[in-house]
RNA sequence: GGAGAGAUGGCCGAGCGGUUGAAGGCGCACGCUUGGAAAGCGUGUAUAGGGGUAACUCUAUCGAGGGUUCGAAUCCCUCUCUCUCCGCCA
């Protein structure tokens, strides 16, 4: 969300920015709708004024023992009037804060032009994509028949787009938790935290889900409590309507957590295995920077991302979304993608954005040093890595012929296995 | 789930329905004092929004939302959160 007077007095600019990612701004109805809230609160605040002279009057007036019976009358003709007034005031206001709500954040200079994902500009490809001499499986396949993964019992049990991890194909997941929190914590500098896996919608409404983007969300009956779609959300929120001492950032912070989507709308895509499911893991890298510093920052979040990968040995991509392909929140993100056999292409991992102040405002999470003014903070996030993705990509990189996987030397000590082999309860 | 207590400025803590945006203290900032420091003294010290080139001024805010009243931090109702006890529970 925008600053208010920053919004009112550089409308044009950011029009024109907005128009980068192609969102049309209406300008005459932002202005208009401005030019009335001034108005409205204007009247409403001028009558307010004189109702409060007259008040401070009548006590004093009271306090001489005189009659006030008549100036009573008339107050209080004046306070159904502010009434009045008041409700219209609000409700224009309400107006413009909801219209501006939904107004998307301006791409940074640097991100490149663009309408769709076909635009993404990649900045760098490391590793190569492994070479079979025989045709290799996807996981949708591999999975079931090694045993490790089940979706028939999960449709059983809860529904379509969930999945059931037997035996190592459950620990390989644990095991890819526990590495990256580990490098992360201990290689990276991140300070490991552990949120609640539902969140208020104030929560929401901080990182910019709500209020346009509710249909991707799971919510709970009968209360306020959503499912986290990504641990952005209680993470950033961490610090909403706090003001943080600026000499300390950046703070650096990942997170386990589940993640919940309703994947509304995306019915057909990614409808096999275990790409696009309704929960999966993920350790996600959280950070507050100083204004001046977040994009530096957001290059080491990038990087800490990418070092999973280049450790675990994954071939891989970065590219920088083009405008028209980023989130609503973001200024700037750059996606990694993993390469995956089964699809024989690249794949997201992680996406790692910039969001400036966009999100500080919208949540109220602000920094300062000493006597200066407080300043909103940038935030950045990125995932670090999906879990589940990543289990893809180590089953369907490291195949081998005879239908069992190689686990890559890192992992070996948390999963406490070399290799996955065929799995049976019997 | 049941019973009770509470929520006031950066912090602690007053507050009779009327000039209380809010006493007092602490903290912080600046100044005086000092060889320097402490103590002491003085001054200042919230946020958001509107108007104004500015000085400044107006409005709102005492957990949130309603209500009573000419007027509410103060009275009434609802909700949220925190704490204590009981029950249940990992």
């Amino acid at each position: 969300m925008y600053d208010l007077s920053f919004f009112r007095s550089n409308l044009d600019e950011i029009a024109a920015g907005l128009a980068r990612r192609g969102f049309q701004l209406d300008t005459d109805e932002f202005r208009q709708l401005d030019n009335r809230r001034r108005t409205a609160l204007t009247q409403a605040e001028s009558l307010k004024a004189s109702r409060n002279a007259a008040t401070a009057e009548i006590g004093s007036l009271r306090k001489q023992g005189i009659d006030t019976a008549a100036q009573q009358v008339r107050v209080r003709e004046m306070g159904e009037q502010i009434t009045a007034l008041d409700e219209q005031a609000k409700a224009i206001d309400e107006e413009f804060r909801q219209a501006l709500a939904r107004v998307p954040n301006t791409p940074h200079a640097s991100v490149p032009a663009g309408r769709d994902e076909r635009d993404n500009v990649e900045v760098r490809r490391v590793g190569t994509s492994p070479s079979f001499d025989f045709q290799p499986k996807a996981h949708w396949d591999l999975g079931p028949e090694l045993g490790i993964l089940d979706f028939d019992r999960a449709a059983k049990i809860t529904g379509a787009r969930f999945a059931v991890y037997w035996g190592l194909g459950a620990r390989l997941e644990r095991a890819l938790i526990n590495f990256m929190l580990d490098v992360h914590t201990g290689q990276h500098g991140y300070t490991e935290v552990l949120p609640p896996f539902m969140v208020n919608s104030t929560s929401l409404f901080g990182t910019g889900q709500l209020p346009k983007f509710a249909a991707d969300l799971f919510k709970l009956e009968s209360s306020d409590y959503w499912l986290i779609p990504t641990a952005e959300v209680p993470v950033t929120n961490l610090f909403r309507d706090e003001t943080l001492d600026l000499e300390r950032l950046p703070y650096s912070l990942c997170a386990f957590t589940p993640c919940f989507r309703s994947e509304a709308g995306s019915y057909g895509r990614d409808v096999r295995g275990i790409i696009r499911q309704h929960q999966f893991q993920k350790v996600e890298l959280v950070k507050f920077a100083r204004p001046d510093q977040s994009y530096q920052q957001l290059e080491q979040l990038t990087a800490d991302a990418e070092d999973i990968l280049r450790r675990l040995g994954l071939p891989f991509r970065t590219v920088a979304l083009c405008a028209g392909d980023m989130g609503f929140s973001s200024a700037k993100t750059y996606d990694i993608e993993v390469w995956l056999p089964g699809l024989n292409g690249y794949k997201e991992i992680s996406s790692c954005s910039n969001f400036e102040a966009f999100q500080a405002r919208r949540a109220g999470i602000r920094a300062k040093s000493g006597k200066s003014k407080a300043e909103f903070v940038h935030t950045l996030n990125g995932s670090g890595l999906a879990v589940g993705r990543t289990w893809v990509a180590i089953v369907e990189n490291y195949q081998q012929k005879d239908g069992t996987v190689v686990i890559p030397e890192v992992l070996r000590p948390y999963l406490n296995a070399e290799r996955l082999t065929r799995f049976s309860l019997a």
